[in-house]
Order: structure tokens, then sequence, then C-alpha cells
DNA sequence: GTGTTGCGTTAACCTCGGTTAAAAATAGAG
DNA sequence: CTCTATTTTTAACCGAGGTTAACGCAACAC
């Protein structure tokens, strides 16, 4: 069977508006989410109260807290609606359970975890290897329709730098062009 | 049929001495490998000549280039031998392959990918939110023995930053106790 | 309208890490 | 052991980003 009519058919359609929380760091939280309209935001609050941005979601992508759905943890993060957004919950155990029953879950499971984990890498480089200034010029080229349905408050949190950082490395490029 | 069998018997050993790669950056290498014993590091290298090293792989551990091995273009990073190392090498189509026969193959690897997935989302997170100074500190905390194995250069490059920057890191904590 | 709230920019100051270079300490090779 | 390499430390200088605070601006409520 399919992946995607398998989550339309055995999950839930749940609808946020903007600014609510889908589950907050810390909670528990089983679920399994795809995207179908809106964009959503999962953030970090660090112990001193900074927040910063593990990844925005966008239509048509998925999302899940690995260590809460999995290991049965906490959340290690928060995911809210930046958008009014409209998802499919379904419970981890239900696919995990469905890679038991059938050999083709199981095998488009694994699809989807190596492209979460090629992703993962990627993302890994960058904060690793290149400087903000040019995490920044990447993201505008990968993503431009992000930096405009976004904050740049939030951009530079997922940037790993402060929106004041942010503001200087804007005007920075544009006196060199 | 068990994963770690598996791997021994259709996998091919080989040695690396010390200084030795395994793979080059840019090269192709369809492999999957698990380290039985010594110890590896998979490194980056920029443009401009500059490292950054992406992880080090302990002995018990697996890894494998996925931009090569999976989606077949050329390897994203370089691994070398830092001492000795015994591995098993088997052909990532390999293991595609025994994921489409046995079903419980297919589990194991889900498994295998998810830990992965874990892995990778906790180094995202130290190097998005932490400063280079607390990631040391849990470093010396989690992997005391890595520290000892490996050069101070190489976990400067490892944790972001240059030797010099480390260097001074730890005077700074050794003035605090 | 007025007040409010949040976002983006700018400036001043400070800290941390990068760069370069030199010295000190260790490790390897012969 | 001796002589090189390599690694680590230290110092001086610089630049990028953090912090704080002020200001301008737009959106929105009232």
């Amino acid at each position: 069977m399919n992946f995607d009519s398998f989550i339309q058919e055995n999950g839930k359609q749940v609808i946020f508006k903007k600014h609510e929380h889908v589950f907050m760091q810390g909670e528990s939280n089983d679920n399994f989410y795809f995207l179908r309209s809106g964009l959503l935001k999962a953030y970090y609050v660090l112990e001193d109260g900074r927040e910063s941005v593990k990844s925005f979601i966008l239509s048509g992508n998925t999302i899940t807290s690995l260590t809460a759905a999995y290991t049965k943890e906490q959340c290690s993060f928060s995911l809210v609606a930046l958008q009014e957004s409209q998802l499919i919950e379904i419970p981890f155990d239900c696919i995990e359970e469905a890679t038991r029953r059938s050999h083709d879950m199981a095998r488009k499971v694994i699809e989807i975890l190596l492209s979460l984990s090629m992703k993962k890498e990627r993302r890994e480089y960058e904060l690793l290897s290149l400087p903000a200034e040019e995490r920044y010029r990447q993201l505008c080229e990968t993503s431009p329709q992000l930096i405009e349905a976004v904050t740049q408050n939030d951009i530079a949190r997922y940037l790993g730098i402060t929106p004041v950082a942010l503001s200087r490395i804007k005007k920075r490029l544009l006196n060199m062009n």
C-alpha cells in the first residue's frame, strides 16, 4: 500500500490556527504529522529562555518528535503554526505496527528515513562548516519563499544568530552588489 | 536474520592502517561500513582548504556516505583511519536488496535509521543552540575516551572552531575551577 | 484619531573566535 | 638518544556576532 494513502486513511485531520501549538517541548506526543497546508516552525527553548529554530515545515512535508514518538521521552522541541495549518495526525505506533505487518510499508519507511537522514546531514554540514553569512545566502537561494513568509526574527534563530546580526548581514550584502 | 550476522556473512573484512583513507570526498563509494576495531574520522574539506570534522566513528559503530551509497553521487566527506582499523565492508545495494527480500531485515534497518536520525538531531541541536565552550564541556563528559584518543586539532574542528580557540577555552575552564 | 504591540534597523560597547606568528611541549623516526 | 615533525600554547590584532537600548514603522485594537 502507498504510504500517503495509508496516512490519509488511518490519520486524523487536525487544524491549527496561527500561533497555536501542535505540541510543546517537555510534553509527550506520540504522533507523526503530515502537513497538508500551512507553515510550521519547530523550535528549541534553552534554559536561559533564548530560542533557536530547528526547522520550518512546508506543506507536503512531515514532522515528528522522535524522542517523544519513538523512545517515548519528552518532546525535545516545540511545534507551532506560523500560519493556519491543516495536518494529518497519526500515532507513531500505528506506523510502527504497519511496518511489522506490511513489508511494502517497511520499505517505504526506509526510503523516508533515508531522505530524512540526508536532509539532516546537509543541515549539520552547514551549521558546522559555513559562516552565518554564507548560510543566509544559501537559504535565500534555495528557499526564497521562506524568506518571504517568515519574520526575520525566526530566520535569524534558524541560522543560529540574533536578529540584530542578521540585519547587519543583510546590510553588508546590499553594500556589496 | 540478525543484522550483525548478515553483515558478517555478506561483508568483506578490510584493514586500514593509521592515516589511510577508506574513501575521499568527491569519489564514489557504494559501501556501508561496520567498524570492528580502531577509530575513524569523517571530515569535510572546504573550498578554501579548511577542514571540519563531521564525526568520529568508534568501534562497534557504522558509517556510510549516504550521498554516494544511496543516491550514487560523490562522497560528501572523506573517511580516514586515526588508528589501525578493522572494518567490514558491504555494498549498500546488498543491504538494500536484503530489505526487499526479508521483512525482518527491513525492520532492522528501520531501527538503525531511527537511531541514526536521533543522533544527527542531537548534533544539529548542539551546533545550533550551544556555544562552543558548552559543546566542549559536554563532549568531555560524554566521551572522555575520545578526548584522549584524538588530537586537539581534530576535536576543535569537530566542535566547529579552530585549535587556537579550543586551547583558549580549555584555559578558561581551568581558571574557573 | 490614540495607544499598543511586534518587527526591523541602527548605534555603542563588549566578548568570543579567527588569523598570524612564534615559542614550548610531545611524538616519531632514525 | 638525537633530530625532526607535529601538536599545543601563547600573544597581538582584527572582525563578526552578542547585548542593550533607542528609534522608526506598520498592523491592529479600541
